[in-house]
DNA sequence: GCCCTATACTTGACCGGTTCAGTTGAACGG
DNA sequence: CCGTTCAACTGAACCGGTCAAGTATAGGGC
């Protein structure tokens, strides 16, 4: 079964390639009847563009590239990048364009992917994900002079759109959390600092404590992981003044303490309290439920998408600012000390 | 920065088009110098092949499609479909060939777009996960004459090729395990059975309990998400003759199980053992720790794509059969019964 | 010295769309 | 009744590769 053209539509309606074409992408230059009955056509034969061709002419690909750089371990425990897939889709699919995906092991590898993917006009644009400081890809997309959008972003990145967050709000509202429950020694467990959004958050800690305890606390980096998320919380809870609070940085590094003290004899929330900055079912599944800012990433991720697709067709896109995040209160937080005795 | 075609390096060169394709392709036709002096120009311009030029001309579209046919509860909570996408990028990544990827709410949106795929040479095959009993995407492959490999399929499929799984003999290690730790009431939570593994399994339990139990147990029909399977489990724990274990058909429901029973006073394993099907960081992850089968799935899915890239050059491949796998006994399965009274 | 055959190229058609410069013909104004 | 205008459509170039067919040149055999 070959797959009809607009060559085939064409000679079946008695028009030119050219007629065939103004019909089908719904542009002025055929009349009302002429169009309807090259729609019926093509309908009939099951015709479907080439993407090829039309990428080709038309210098459009219509797909966007979206680059994992995380370890295989972190992407198949934490449910965050599925996420942002999911939400992407609910964006692009429907409007005929496709997401490419690639997880890579190395920032070469992924800047190369980047220009593979636009010089070879693989996609009309990128979703860039966890920025890094010193993050050398917006300026490779400016180069390139690829479109692209930053999720997440914790400031602006010059010609990118990108869908803002603003952690220092949240932060405080984390640390006032804790604070208010009474709990005067509050660590936190970061992701790496190479992060922008981990340095952001340690940054916006340090205020936070200064502000609501008067004094600075203990932060630890770790790597997102259940392991180093364990090792990180063995570290401080061996410290000679152990917090009696801990804020981790994402879900997993939240739950995999959870779930390794409780087992260990350590009870939580009354031996420790226990936040995780980014909710996700995970969170819920875990026993004590852990208390967390609810993060809509799929809807975050779909407008990110939205901002993208509307950079690609208006030519320019507005910075998009999240909403304040709120935090979910369950049972890994509770009143310092209380019920200690039980 | 205009992308350098292959004219550019042809006029730099001073040679014609056709000699350059021929360099950059590796093909005879040019002699051993001039190839090195095309690749060098081609190299120092920053040439990236143009992917819609290149699938105009050669029919190729060097990507293949992956159709995510799950809720987007189910997919941002199991690690499962992220490990697959993990393990085909792996074998993917570095031959030149992109995935795309989609997910789909339902059947005819997801027929829709295996036919857009391919009619619109988006992609050169796809790779096909969750059979459904009476599946309809084989005989859509076939009628499109699109290729397509199977993943962890669990009888053949004409004229697909597929990594094969038996889980008939995992089943009868599975209640093997429980009825040698001495449970004889042993329910399992099965997925849905329009699922064909999930229905296959279920015949697979049925003729296991009656061989090593010598009578049939009780299965429940569930939905793999982590409510659904909580809903199934406290169904089975309200009947009469309670089970003493249950085999639950995903990591998650078995999961939620653990530590919703767990946290409601039930004791795990003492008062019931849980296996689950596939293993997970998951199951790792809570308490306690959940015995479960390996499932080495980006390991499978990278075969799978291997498979998948072989049929597309050679035009044939052979089914892949799956190793034994071997169950990670954790801390949910214990002798029955015991420390009953501690 | 001549024919034959490789080898190393060149030429140009082709893939399936998009798009722009024409062409045609009908309607309209004066 | 003729010139103008505009909608409707045609024809062909073009996007950047691939590839079959054709050409030129060198070298080998006799």
């Amino acid at each position: 079964m070959k797959r009809p053209t607009i060559l085939d539509i064409a000679r079946a309606a008695g028009v030119s390639k050219g007629a065939v074409s103004y019909a089908l992408n719904g542009r002025p230059g055929v009349s009302a009847a002429t169009r309807a009955k090259i729609l019926a056509i093509a309908e009939e034969m099951g015709w479907v563009p080439s993407s090829a061709a039309r990428a080709l002419s038309s210098d459009r690909a219509d797909a966007v590239g979206l680059v994992a750089a995380r370890t295989p371990e972190l992407l198949a425990t934490e449910p965050y990048f599925m996420r942002v897939v999911a939400g992407i889709e609910e964006t692009l699919a429907g409007r005929g364009t496709a997401l490419l995906l690639t997880t890579v092991r190395d920032e070469a590898t992924e800047l190369d992917t980047y220009r593979r993917w636009w010089i070879g006009r693989r996609v009309d644009g990128v979703l860039l994900l966890d920025m890094r400081t010193d993050d050398p890809r917006p300026a490779l997309l400016t180069e390139l002079g690829a479109p692209g959008v930053v999720m997440g972003a914790q400031r602006g990145y010059g010609g990118l759109a990108s869908t803002r967050v603003d952690d220092h709000d949240a932060m405080l509202r984390a640390v006032g959390h804790l604070s208010g429950l009474g709990h005067r020694r509050i660590a936190r467990v970061s992701g790496p600092q190479r992060l922008e959004h981990a340095a952001r958050r340690s940054r916006y800690f340090d205020e936070a404590c200064r502000s609501l305890l008067g004094a600075e606390q203990v932060q630890v980096e770790a790597d997102y992981t259940a392991h180093g998320g364990l090792v990180a919380t063995r570290g401080l809870l061996a410290r000679p003044n152990p917090p009696t609070a801990i804020i981790f940085d994402n879900d997993v590094m939240a739950v995999a303490a959870v779930s390794e003290l409780t087992s260990a004899g350590v009870r939580i929330p009354t031996d420790l309290a226990v936040l995780a900055w980014d909710d996700s079912p995970l969170c819920e599944l875990v026993r004590p439920a852990v208390t967390a800012f609810e993060h809509d990433v799929s809807a975050e991720a779909g407008a990110a998408a939205r901002l993208l697709l509307a950079r690609l067709t208006t030519g320019t896109a507005e910075d998009v600012w999240l909403g304040p995040r709120q935090l979910r209160v369950r049972d890994s937080t509770a009143p310092v000390g209380v019920t200690r005795s039980a």
